[in-house]
DNA sequence: AGGTAAGCCTACTGGCGAGTAGGTAAGGCG
DNA sequence: CGCCTTACCTACTCGCCAGTAGGCTTACCT
């Protein structure tokens, strides 16, 4: 122990800027998702990235920049595993459920990025509510025009864009907490969480009650086994 | 003007130790849910109840204990509003109707209170989120057990408890996430944005297209007029 | 009136954490 | 092989804010 290593302790391994970029952004998730942004302190995410707080501030700026960054991030890749999901063409409830699939499958498996999402980005004040705000009104517009358009299917005209605009934030904030209540009773699978809140927001409990369910068109395995 | 007054400028009005304690509460909650936990000093709360901050820390304690306070008081306040609009004696869907009424008419009026609610108490680590997801629990058992005895009225013999209970879990954030949006969207009275997510919990989109509406039985006025 | 306790204040300390100055190693290129 | 650019570090400053020490003032009670 006494004779020197020539590796001083604190000295990481030289790596090209992208690549760290990408090691702080994963560490800076983590912690922002654990803490929340105040509690979070640069000295702890240079800590889990495995470097120095210098770096950080070199390579993503401020801790606010930062914060935004990985927002960002992670709402455009949410937001690309839900478009990857649904399908255009099809009727407007396939969609929909296509849609919740897809949406509780990525919870499912980034649940730090849900946390950073939802819980610490709505409720910072300053830029990071409207940019999350942003994509929450990009996903709320989306199911809006679902609706509207659905409306053609049926024989009324066409509800009000302000009503369809409603039901769609009900709907969607449906869906962020019920993907919260799952985390804490993570047992079940997310295709039979996405299935129950299909069932809720398509038939309702009037229907639900009297023993209704609603189920995709025969082309994949039923969502919920009759249990 | 030269002549002193016998009034030291920032010295207030002697007052009995409730009222001043109902006055530094309002104020926290008012400073919480603009500013949130974390950016809202002790400083700035004393300000605005028109103290100095030494009185904070003699009549509320910490600043975690003011804030588990206020979390405490507006959480009860909300609850009993709820349970004041609620009869036991009522068939299941009027019980949430009033239930609705009741939550929305609380919001209208208590946004702050809300604000510090919804968002603040839930994003905070520590003995907050236990605080808010306590009554949040409660909420949610209620509307389960609704649900439950609700299928009584039909012919399914009972849902399963946890379906019940996650079914629970998307109607209170659909509510919760249905009065955010109308924090932003204030034009509407409380009663057509009930009424809105009263139908669609209780009759699905499907039935909704179909031109489908759920509506009180013909006791106070007609939730929605036909507009 | 005079005592006294409750209500109120100004003015500090101490720590934490964002952001920085200035220096050290290591890979590439002549 | 030496030079320089890029990656990386240690070790600070500085402001903000939770929490406190110690003293003043006014209402009530006898």
């Amino acid at each position: 122990m006494h004779a020197e290593q020539p590796v001083r302790p604190g000295r990481a391994k030289r790596l090209p800027r992208a690549v760290r970029e990408r090691q702080i952004m994963d560490a800076a998730v983590d912690v922002f998702s654990r803490l929340g942004f105040h509690a979070a302190s640069m000295d702890e995410i240079s800590e889990v990235a495995g470097i120095s707080k210098p770096m950080l501030y070199a390579y993503l700026g401020s801790k606010e920049e930062l914060f935004a960054t990985c927002i960002r991030r992670e709402a455009t890749r949410m937001m690309e595993a839900i478009a990857h999901g649904v399908e255009a063409e099809e009727p407007p409830d396939v969609q929909l459920w296509s849609g919740l699939r897809a949406f509780f499958g990525f919870v499912g498996e980034n649940r730090a990025s849900w946390q950073v999402l939802h819980r610490q980005a709505s409720s910072q004040g300053g830029p990071f509510a409207r940019e999350l705000a942003d994509m929450r009104g990009r996903a709320i517009s989306l199911v809006a025009a679902l609706l509207v358009h659905s409306s053609d299917f049926g024989d009324v005209p066409r509800a009000g864009d302000k009503e369809a605009e409603s039901l769609a934030a009900a709907l969607v904030g449906a869906g962020e907490s019920l993907a919260d209540w799952w985390l804490d009773n993570p047992e079940e699978p997310a295709g039979v969480v996405a299935a129950r809140l299909m069932n809720l927001v398509w038939m309702g409990f009037g229907d639900l009650v009297a023993g209704d369910v609603w189920h995709p068109p025969s082309r994949r395995s039923s969502p919920e086994k009759g249990s």
